[in-house]
DNA sequence: CGAGTCATTGATGAACTTCAAAGGGAGTGG
DNA sequence: CCACTCCCTTTGAAGTTCATCAATGACTCG
């Protein structure tokens, strides 16, 4: 993708806070103009990291936390055995990195699942600003919240729920953020593997692959490779056992 | 139990932040004396609740964190189908309720485990005093953050450990919550009862109740009803699959 | 003391994993 | 630009683990 048109492209790394597509997602909820722009002067934009390359590591030292802007990431810890596990895949507009708020270090690693950029938040500057705009200090709180409220409906599913209820809740995740960033929440592209899915649901690539075709036989979603459609879904709200 | 000695009674209602032994665990960390004294004033104490009351449901709107101070606590949500999921339990000096955080609506219950009492820290509140101090204002986050870490621990645990690794892992989680709070970490009574916990590790209760048996028979654990000793530390943690 | 909940244990079966093999796609280097 | 390679995906067959069903025993609390 060129940058031709500066004002359009996705990763380009010009625009602030005020302007940014993305604003009515991500940090800048409830804030006004002035605070937008007190926020936007601690806001670091990177240079777009390459699929593959990380974000952060687990066991560095946690410094900041960081806004999807473009692309799409992974976030997975690894246990000592070496074993790893997908704790999230984040998307434009959603805050990645607050593992490492507890203990200062990151217990996670993210990494890019595409070509991406993101906004570093530095955190100890977010907290000063916090400190001044009560606003912002309760949409950081709201997001973290937010956090904590996905990974506990993570446990229902992995503690309850079947395989193809699994599948079929990541599906329509996936399908209602991006409705809420005005994407066709019926076709999109998976920027994630099968295996990558799987670990994330507690699943083997086998099971997520079996999963996908008795959809497809049901005619409940259309599958080529990463690229998918709903076609049915109320269908599929079924399956995922959501009303 | 009586209360009759109300310095040293764990449902002494009047014992303020600065006084209360589970200080260092709790909110309180890294306040000094005033601010200490800042916060005690927008803590409230309840009367104890007993076995089956419930802190807050599911849907309420949400006003208030709670300070576990004696007793214990289990969070659940509840799905439109009814079944339920029990999301952690709670023990003296933790925090519940971040839940409502995000949507200023509950979305999960907690009930008592056994007679039990809070501090309800009124969150408008906290939020405005955590404008003024900044170290409160780090501590919540940092107790939010250990939530979501604990919460992805989780995560990890249900994805792809086996019925006996999770068992153990609660064993531990618990030996080692206890031995924080100067109580042994080797007996100790489960609050909870089989269908609980293993509604909460993503098992059945006869699934729980065998792991309990096959630990007993290696001598890894004695088990009386709800009372657990853990009679061979080492070979708990290889079972957990941790060092 | 009795009723009901909670816990244990056994037998059976289903869902998912594991092992195995072969068929695409994307990217690279000749 | 094509061919090669590697990784990802799909599909099949066999094997495990855990859930389900069922029955009995133990504890708790009115």
């Amino acid at each position: 993708m060129s940058c031709a048109e500066p004002k359009r492209c996705h990763h380009n790394q010009l625009v602030n806070c005020g302007d940014c597509r993305l604003g009515p997602l991500c940090l800048p909820i409830a804030l006004n103009t002035a605070e937008i722009d007190q926020l936007d002067d601690i806001v670091k934009r990177g240079r777009p990291l390459g699929k593959g390359e990380h974000l952060f590591r687990q066991a560095e030292a946690f410094g900041a936390v960081y806004a999807v802007r473009s692309g799409s990431f992974k976030a997975y810890s690894t246990s000592d055995d070496g074993t790893e596990q997908v704790t999230g895949f984040y998307l434009p507009g959603e805050i990645l990195g607050m593992d490492g708020i507890s203990s200062l270090k990151h217990c996670s690693s993210a990494v890019a699942l595409e070509t991406s950029t993101v906004c570093e938040i530095p955190f100890g500057r977010l907290e000063e600003l916090s400190s001044q705009l009560p606003s912002l200090q309760r949409r950081f709180f709201q997001i973290m919240g937010n956090e904590i409220t996905k990974d506990q409906q993570m446990l229902t599913l992995l503690g309850k729920n079947s395989a193809e209820e699994r599948v079929a809740s990541l599906l329509l995740s996936i399908s209602s953020r991006n409705h809420h960033r005005n994407l066709s929440p019926t076709r999109f592209r998976l920027s994630m593997s099968r295996a990558e899915i799987g670990n994330y649901m507690g699943l083997t690539v086998e099971t997520v692959s079996r999963v996908f075709s008795r959809l497809q036989k049901q005619e409940v979603i259309g599958v080529d490779n990463r690229e998918v459609e709903i076609l049915d879904m109320a269908k599929l709200k079924s399956v995922a056992n959501v009303t």
